[in-house]
DNA sequence: TTCCAGGGAAAGC
DNA sequence: GCTTTCCATGGA
């Protein structure tokens, strides 16, 4: 068993100027959680180090890991790519949105905090492979129990006492799991088990990561069509994979709330029509002539949560 | 009981 | 190739 001990605090101060406050754990984060000891910290597990967010402020970000660096980078320059602090998707959309769409404009700058996490490649595509038809309670309770049964724990020493914690697990460690317990992970949903298993084995044996590895230079439908490849893998999901787990900020996953705002927001008439395949690539090429190409898919992102809470009045994240 | 929840794949045209 | 139908599960 693993014991780790919080070793450094850091504080980091964007270069931007984000709220980064209250924001900053929406959506895709699903493996963040809020836990107490003192005060109310975030806190997640990267590799096998712990890190707690402990204050968020418009002006800085304190942190405290349990090791001086992360994936070979300091953690303060870690958490300024993982946070993806650099992008200021606001100022990156196209100069006439301002003006074409003053409503959602409006309503959309106090989300510009909203960070997309540079995740690992492979927890995201286990992540939302359970991601199909299902709530975002569920999904989280998923990953959950998939990183408590096959992950390796770990217990943080903290004055107050432990705190355990578990890795993701390895892609060999679902590539010889077994279907029915790991069923019991996802829902008791066999079909959705085999798939996480058939998909780690092609993990392992290098038929997806090439390219994952080299997503930066591999034009983005290159890259979906590898993860479509896979079985339990489809259009939406692979672009989750590739904004989410990937770094493409340009890929552009449509779902029914992103759907939702394309008729309401910019009255893409073909938005109120069924998900075809056909129609799902139409629907991201209006997008994209509304968002700009690099970052449509952050921008979307924002434009999600944005229709989820403002409009939807949803308040689970 | 019914219907929805950040879809996917098989069957059908 | 594109569209419709079926599938699967838990929770409100």
């Amino acid at each position: 068993m693993n014991k780790e001990t919080i070793i450094n605090k850091i504080i980091i101060q964007p270069d931007g100027i984000f709220d980064l406050k209250e924001t900053l754990f929406s959506g895709q984060s699903f493996r963040w959680s809020q836990i107490d000891i003192l005060e109310p910290y975030h806190a997640t597990v990267i590799g096998k180090r712990i890190l707690l967010i402990k204050e968020i402020t418009a002006g800085y970000i304190e942190v405290l890991c349990s090791d001086d660096s992360i994936n070979g980078m300091s953690i303060s320059d870690f958490i300024g790519w993982y946070f993806s602090l650099d992008i200021d998707v606001i100022k990156a959309l196209p100069e006439n949105f301002c003006a074409d769409f003053p409503e959602v404009w409006r309503l959309l700058k106090p989300y510009s905090g909203v960070r997309i996490l540079r995740q690992n490649p492979f927890e995201i595509i286990v992540t939302f492979m359970c991601a199909q038809g299902i709530g975002m309670h569920l999904i989280r309770r998923q990953v959950s129990m998939i990183a408590e049964r096959y992950g390796e724990q770990i217990v943080l020493d903290t004055p107050q006492g432990d705190l355990i914690f578990h890795t993701f697990p390895t892609p060999l460690a679902l590539a010889s799991a077994d279907p029915s317990e790991l069923s019991r992970c996802t829902n008791n949903n066999r079909v959705r088990a085999a798939n996480i298993i058939t998909m780690a084995r092609s993990f392992e044996s290098d038929m997806l990561t090439p390219a994952c590895v080299l997503s930066d230079d591999c034009p983005l439908v290159t890259v979906l069509d590898t993860l479509c490849t896979q079985s339990g893998i489809g259009m939406k999901i692979a672009d989750c994979i590739a904004l989410f787990g990937l770094g493409r900020f340009d890929a552009f996953p449509i779902d029914t709330h992103v759907k939702q705002y394309l008729w309401e927001w910019f009255g893409i008439e073909a938005a109120q029509h069924t998900l075809t395949g056909k129609n799902y690539r139409h629907l991201q090429d209006e997008a994209r002539k509304i968002l700009g190409n690099n970052y449509a898919g952050y921008a979307g992102h924002l434009l999600f949560h944005c229709w989820r809470k403002e409009i939807k009045k949803m308040k689970a994240f």
